[in-house]
DNA sequence: ATCCATAGCGCC
DNA sequence: AGGGCGCTATGGAT
C-alpha cells in the first residue's frame, strides 16, 4: 500500500493511492505523529516528496516509519540514468530533484512567510510517483532500479534516524584527552599551552620571531629564509627534511588539526547530551555515497574515537566490510578468479598466496590502483600483472575509463548514471581538434579526458559499493526491530560511514546483533549480484568503545 | 563585512 | 598526472 503524503498549508495532506477512502485528508502537524502511527500499522510505503523535510519532525514526535519513497532522490537517479528509456523524458522537472517547490498551494500573499521545504500539491506528488513507477516499469532493469529507489529512500530514513538519535559520545573523556595532549583549555581565540610551547620552538629553530605557524605561506617563506628547499609545508614532505625544526612542527600540524577540527569548538557545536549529531546527507555525494553538513562525522578520526562509548549495560558491534570495493568490482564484472579470491576472506592475500603479488602492501596498493586509475609509481609498476590474473574484472574499469575519456557516460549495477562533463570539458576537447591547436592545447584535451575517465573509472565501482552498503544497511535496519529489546533498551544503528556501520545493543542481545549484520551482509550480496559466489567479508568486533574496533 | 579559492589534512 | 568527500584557517578580492 502506497500512502502520498505532502506538506500543505500548516499541515499536511495524506492520501492512500488505488485504496477505497475517497479524497484526501488533510491534518495539523500535530495531529499528524497520531494519524501516521495509526496507518504505520497497515505497513505502508510512504511517498513523499523528501524525507528530510518530513521524517525528522516524526522523529522528534516519536513516530517511526517502515518504508518509503523519496520522490526527490529517485527523481535525480531516474532522470539521469541510462537504464531508463524515453520515460525518463517525462521527467524533466528538476526542481523535483532539488527539493524546490514544485507547486505552490496558493498565490503568495505580503504576508506569507518563505516556506523552507518544498510546496507541493497533493496531485503534483501523485503524478510525480506515476512517472516515476512508469519509468521503472519501462526500463532496462526495473527490479535493479526498484531495489536501488528503495534503498536510496531506506538510507533516508535511517540518515535522518541517526540524526536524531546521534552516536554516543562521552565529552568527559574527549575533554580529558584534548587537556591531556593540548594543555587546559584557552580562553576563545586564545592557543592552548602545548601548541604555544611548539610555536615558540619552531620560531626559535627558523629565527623567525613573528612567524604564525598556522599560515602556510608564511611558514613556507620562513623555511626558505632559513635556508630550508621546501615546496610546500605538507607532512609528508615535512618529515623528509633533515633539520630541528622538522619534529615541533610535525608535532604542531598534528595537535593544530585535532583543535580546529576536533577541539572544544567542534564539542560544543555537535555533541549535546552525550550524543554527537551531524546531519547526514543521504546521496550527497554524486556516486551515491552519503555526505554530511557540518560536524564532519564522515571524518570521525582515530584519535577522537575513545571518546564514542555506549551507554551503561550496552556495548558495540561495530561491522566494517573488508575490501569492500574489489569485490563488488569481482560480482559487477562477474570475474570467476577474483570471485574466488574473494572467498579466501583477505582479498589481499589471496593474491600473495596464489604467487600473483609479492607482499600484501603491493596487493593492496595495485588492487586500488586499478579502481583510482594509477599510472604512475609503485601502482602503476604493478599493474600488468593484475591486468593478466584478471583480465574480466580490470576489463570492465578500463572500459568506464574509456568511457569517460570519450565524453560519455556510466551507470552502477543498480542504475545510477554519472552526469556528463560539463560543457567547459568538451571546448576543451574541441579547441584540441582544430587545425590551428597548439601542442599546449592538446596536452590540457588529453589531460583533462584522462581526469574523466579516472572519474568514471572509480564512479562505477564506488557508485555499486555504495549501493551494496545502502542494501546492506537497509536489511540490517529491519532486521534489527526484530530483536526486541532488554531492560527497555533495543539495538539500534548509531553510525554509518561508507562501509562501516555501528549498531549500539544491550550486551545480551550482542550476538544476535552480530548475526543480523552478517546476514544483512549476505542478503545485500544476493539481492544486488544473484548466486554469483562472491563474498563480502565483514570485520566484526564487538566493544566497549569505538577506538577498540580495531 | 563577506565571499571565494587554496592549502592541508582527516575519513572511506 | 590516484577516485570521492568535509572542514578549517588563511589571505586576497569584492
Amino acid at each position: 500500500m502506497d500512502i502520498v503524503l505532502v506538506e500543505a498549508g500548516g499541515g499536511v495532506e495524506v492520501v492512500e493511492l488505488g485504496g477505497r477512502a475517497e479524497g484526501a485528508q488533510v491534518v495539523a502537524w500535530n495531529e499528524l505523529p497520531a494519524l501516521v502511527r495509526r496507518l504505520e500499522a497497515r505497513r505502508p510505503r510512504w511517498v513523499w516528496p523528501d524525507t528530510a523535510a518530513v521524517y525528522p519532525r516524526l522523529l522528534a514526535a516519536g513516530v517511526t516509519v517502515a518504508r518509503a519513497h523519496d520522490l526527490r532522490l529517485a527523481h535525480a537517479i531516474l532522470a539521469g540514468s541510462t537504464y531508463v528509456g524515453a520515460a525518463g523524458e517525462q521527467l524533466p522537472d528538476d526542481r523535483w530533484a532539488r527539493g524546490e517547490p514544485v507547486v505552490v498551494d496558493a498565490a503568495p500573499s505580503l504576508l506569507d512567510l518563505p516556506s523552507a521545504t518544498p510546496a507541493v500539491v497533493l496531485t503534483e506528488a501523485v503524478a510525480e510517483h506515476a512517472r516515476q513507477v512508469h519509468a521503472v516499469a519501462t526500463s532496462a532493469h526495473p527490479d535493479r532500479l526498484r531495489l536501488l529507489l528503495a534503498a536510496e529512500s531506506a538510507s533516508a530514513l535511517l540518515a535522518a534516524e541517526l540524526g536524531h538519535r546521534g552516536l554516543p559520545f562521552d565529552e568527559t573523556v574527549h575533554a580529558a584527552r584534548l587537556t591531556e595532549l593540548l594543555g587546559p583549555k584557552p580562553v576563545p581565540g586564545g592557543r592552548p599551552a602545548r601548541l604555544e610551547a611548539l610555536a615558540v620552538r619552531i620560531r626559535a629553530e627558523l629565527a623567525a620571531p613573528g612567524l604564525n605557524p598556522d599560515s602556510p605561506p608564511e611558514l613556507l617563506r620562513a623555511l626558505h629564509t632559513a635556508g630550508i628547499e621546501a615546496e610546500s609545508t605538507r607532512q609528508g614532505e615535512l618529515e623528509r627534511l633533515d633539520h630541528p625544526v622538522v619534529e615541533p612542527l610535525l608535532q604542531y600540524k598534528q595537535l593544530a588539526r585535532l583543535l580546529s577540527a576536533n577541539g572544544w569548538a567542534w564539542m560544543a557545536a555537535w555533541v549535546r547530551e552525550g550524543r554527537f549529531r551531524p546531519d547526514y546527507v543521504p546521496s550527497g555525494v554524486v556516486t551515491g555515497r552519503w555526505a554530511t553538513r557540518g560536524g564532519g562525522a564522515l571524518s570521525l578520526p582515530k584519535q577522537v574515537r575513545s571518546a564514542v562509548v555506549a551507554a551503561p549495560g550496552c556495548c558495540l558491534v561495530v561491522a566494517d566490510a573488508a575490501q569492500l570495493e574489489p569485490r563488488v568490482l569481482a560480482a559487477m564484472a562477474r570475474d570467476e578468479a577474483m570471485a574466488r579470491a574473494s572467498r579466501a576472506g583477505d582479498l589481499y592475500q589471496a593474491l600473495v598466496d596464489a604467487g600473483v603479488m609479492d607482499t600484501r602492501a603491493h596487493a593492496k596498493v595495485a588492487m586500488l590502483g586499478a579502481l583510482y586509475g594509477a599510472t604512475s609509481g609503485e601502482a602503476g609498476h604493478l599493474m600488468p600483472r593484475l591486468l593478466r590474473t584478471f583480465p574480466v574484472a580490470t576489463g570492465l574499469v578500463e572500459e568506464a575509463a574509456r568511457t569517460g575519456e570519450r565524453g560519455g557516460v556510466v551507470t552502477t549495477w543498480l542504475g545510477r548514471s554519472s552526469a556528463p562533463p560539463p560543457e567547459s570539458w568538451h571546448e576543451v576537447q574541441r579547441r584540441a581538434s582544430l587545425p590551428e591547436a597548439t601542442a599546449a592545447d592538446q596536452r590540457r584535451a588529453r589531460a583533462s579526458a584522462r581526469d574523466w575517465g579516472r572519474f568514471t573509472r572509480n564512479f562505477v565501482v564506488q557508485g555499486t559499493a555504495a549501493e551494496w552498503a545502502a542494501c546492506w544497511l537497509a536489511d540490517l535496519r529491519r532486521a534489527l526491530t526484530e530483536l526486541g529489546e532488554v531492560d527497555g533498551r533495543r539495538p539500534v544503528l548509531v553510525y554509518f560511514l561508507h562501509d562501516e556501520v555501528i549498531v549500539e545493543t544491550p550486551e545480551a542481545l550482542a550476538p544476535a546483533v552480530t548475526d543480523a549484520v552478517r546476514a544483512a551482509a549476505r542478503r545485500a550480496g544476493e539481492l544486488l549480484f544473484g548466486r554469483f559466489p562472491v563474498e563480502f567479508a565483514l570485520e566484526v568486533a564487538r566493544v566497549r568503545s569505538y577506538a577498540d574496533a580495531d
